[in-house]
DNA sequence: TATAGATCATCGAAATATTCGATGATCGTG
DNA sequence: CACGATCATCGAATATTTCGATGATCTATA
């Protein structure tokens, strides 16, 4: 046993006794980790311009799709819809984006990005770009290539709201 | 390897122009996603065992370290110490873990791992496992080995919480 | 050895965030 | 036109997290 608690026990534990435990040490765990930790990053980072990664989030669908309807929003965020209307008005207070009543479905509130809202979100993705380049320095430029793929093909079957139409 | 998934293709932009945007695209922000995604996976594994996510993540550092104060517990999972209090009070109360007055310093408490708790334990690392081998089912053993290294990698200068001492 | 200051676990209140049910406007169907 | 479904929104109900305070205990030191 030698659990001397307490004191620290020489050699045993370079890498920690914790990296190998079947769920402390497993890919999965890594990766949960990891991915709250790029997020605290970015999210961090977007507090500067003003911005919740939410908010950043809202920009890049806006700016991508064109603009799209709050419901399809709330499913590509995985929200609640109703959390949608907040965010949407924050942005909206702000001016970076604009509800435009769909002329085909006047239920439809299309989100739509503005000017503003593209000058900014140029500057929020400079910053999240950076922020992403710092996290991944322990990398090669092959091994996040590498990285990015695999990603993709584990996510492939879960990906709903990154298909376009 | 091989995996040259990355290539402008007609078959490429079927997964849409959102997989190219500088921020829904990105290594980060997949990344984040994933981990959200094996999350809620181990969760909802978790649930037919009664535990949550918390729940077997005291239970690993309890089984590997062999007990530690709520305090360092509330540090390795990244929680206030106030939450550790309720946490581990469901856990007692089902006699998964034990609280044992630190007999060198009255005021910690030491989180034990009982024989229940390392009973269920078994269970969950079991399911927790069956889980991401489905999750990371995409990948080959060779990637699932070049995946967690990278991971280990990227965290390694932040990774305070999986160190021993 | 008495005392001041820090740490630990805990509690309860305050602040945040999320979920749920209901509503008015609008659509599509028949 | 009436019916049921969908969309955005609101407000209430829940859940979760954060904060400040407290009693017990430790450490340092004078």
């Amino acid at each position: 046993m030698t659990s001397d608690s307490g004191s620290v026990e020489p050699g045993a534990d370079r890498l920690g006794a914790l990296a190998d435990d079947a769920v402390l040490g497993s890919t999965g765990y890594l990766l949960l980790k990891a991915g709250v930790h790029v997020g605290h990053a970015i999210e961090q980072a977007m507090r500067d311009l003003g911005l919740s990664m939410r908010d950043l989030l809202v920009l890049s669908f806006a700016a991508v799709l064109e603009g799209m309807s709050q419901q399809e929003l709330s499913e590509r965020l995985g929200l609640d819809p109703t959390l949608v209307v907040g965010l949407v008005d924050g942005l909206e207070e702000r001016d970076l984006v604009r509800r435009e009543k769909d002329p085909d479905d006047r239920r439809r509130n299309m989100v739509v990005l503005t000017e503003e809202g593209a000058r900014l979100r140029s500057q929020a993705i400079e910053a999240a770009t950076a922020v992403q380049d710092d996290y991944l320095a322990p990398l090669s430029d092959q091994q996040r290539t590498v990285l990015r793929s695999m990603l993709f093909d584990v996510m492939s079957p879960r990906l709903p709201w990154l298909r376009s139409s």
